[in-house]
DNA sequence: TATTGTTATACTCTATAACTATA
DNA sequence: TATAGTTATAGAGTATAACAATA
C-alpha cells in the first residue's frame, strides 16, 4: 500500500479550488444582479416551470423553509410571482415575471461567460476526465 | 470550435461535489468534536507555532476579524491560549493547550480516515490527475 | 501615524419548530 | 390526519467599521 501523497490533503484542496472558485463565480453572478441561490431558482424554474414548491427546493438541494425565504425575497426584487394551483390549493405555483426572464437571461450569460474562462486550457478530455474524478469522489463520500 | 459538452457546466458540478465532499467532512470532525475552522486553526497552529494572528488569519483564508471571533470559541473550549508576544506586545502568541492537542490529534486521525474514504478506488495517478486539474481550475480563476 | 488585534454589528445561507391553509 | 407552504427564530460563518493598545 503506497503512502499518500505529500502536500495537504485531497479533501483540503478540493475544498480550497471549490472555495475560490466559487467566490469567482458568485462576484460573476453579483456583477449580473444576481446570486447563487436566485440563479439556481431560476435555473431550476426553466428546466422545469411547473414544479411545486417542495420539488424546486429539492432541485436546488435546500429545505421548503429556506426555499421560502429566497422565494420572499425574489418576489420583492419582482423576479417571480407566487399563486395557488387551482387544482390543488395547497400548492403554490412559482412563475418568472418578465423582468424574472431578463435577470435569468444576464445570469446565464454570466455562468456561460464564467465556465468558458474556468475551461481555460482544458481540452475536452481533460474536462471529461475531471468530471469523472469528481463524480467518483461524490460516490465515495455518499456510499 | 467545439461545443460546450452537455449536462450541467463544470463550476456547477465542482461545486455541487465540493458541497457533498464538504457536508461529510463536516461530520466526520463534528463527529470529533471539532469544526472546519477550529480544525484549520489547529493545523495552521501546529505547522507554525509561533505565528501571529494576521499571518493565522491568512493562513486559514479568513479575516482578522474572523479568526478573533474563532480564537475567543477555541479559546472558551479550553483548545488555546493568547498572551502578549514580550518583543512586541502589540502581537499576541496563540498557543495550543494540552487539551487543543488532543484536540489536534482527534480531528487529525477524523482527517485521515476521511480522507482513505475519498481516495476509495483512486490510484495515484488519478489523484495526482486531480489535483492537476484542480490546481488549474483555480489558476484559470485567480488569474 | 502605522500596526495588531478586539468589539460591535450585520449579512448570507442555512436549518428546525410551530403555525396556517387546504385536502 | 396528512400535505404544502410560511413565519419565527436561531446558528454558523463571514465581513466591515470603529475602537483600543502598542509601536
Amino acid at each position: 500500500m503506497p503512502p499518500p501523497p505529500a502536500g495537504p490533503p485531497l479533501g483540503l484542496r478540493l475544498a480550497n479550488t471549490a472555495k475560490a472558485v466559487s467566490q469567482a463565480f458568485d462576484e460573476a453572478l453579483a456583477a449580473a444582479g444576481g446570486s447563487r441561490p436566485s440563479w439556481l431558482v431560476l435555473m431550476s424554474l426553466k428546466t422545469r416551470p411547473l414544479a411545486s414548491q417542495r420539488e424546486l427546493a429539492a432541485a436546488v438541494g435546500i429545505q421548503g423553509a429556506t426555499l421560502t425565504q429566497h422565494l420572499n425575497s425574489m418576489e420583492s426584487d419582482g423576479l417571480v410571482t407566487r399563486r395557488r394551483d387551482p387544482a390543488n390549493r395547497r400548492v403554490h405555483l412559482v412563475e418568472l415575471t418578465e423582468q424574472g426572464e431578463r435577470a435569468f437571461h444576464r445570469m446565464r450569460e454570466a455562468a456561460v461567460t464564467f465556465d468558458r474562462r474556468l475551461r481555460t486550457g482544458l481540452d475536452r478530455d481533460d474536462v471529461t476526465q475531471l468530471e469523472l474524478l469528481l463524480d467518483r469522489l461524490r460516490a465515495n463520500v455518499n456510499g
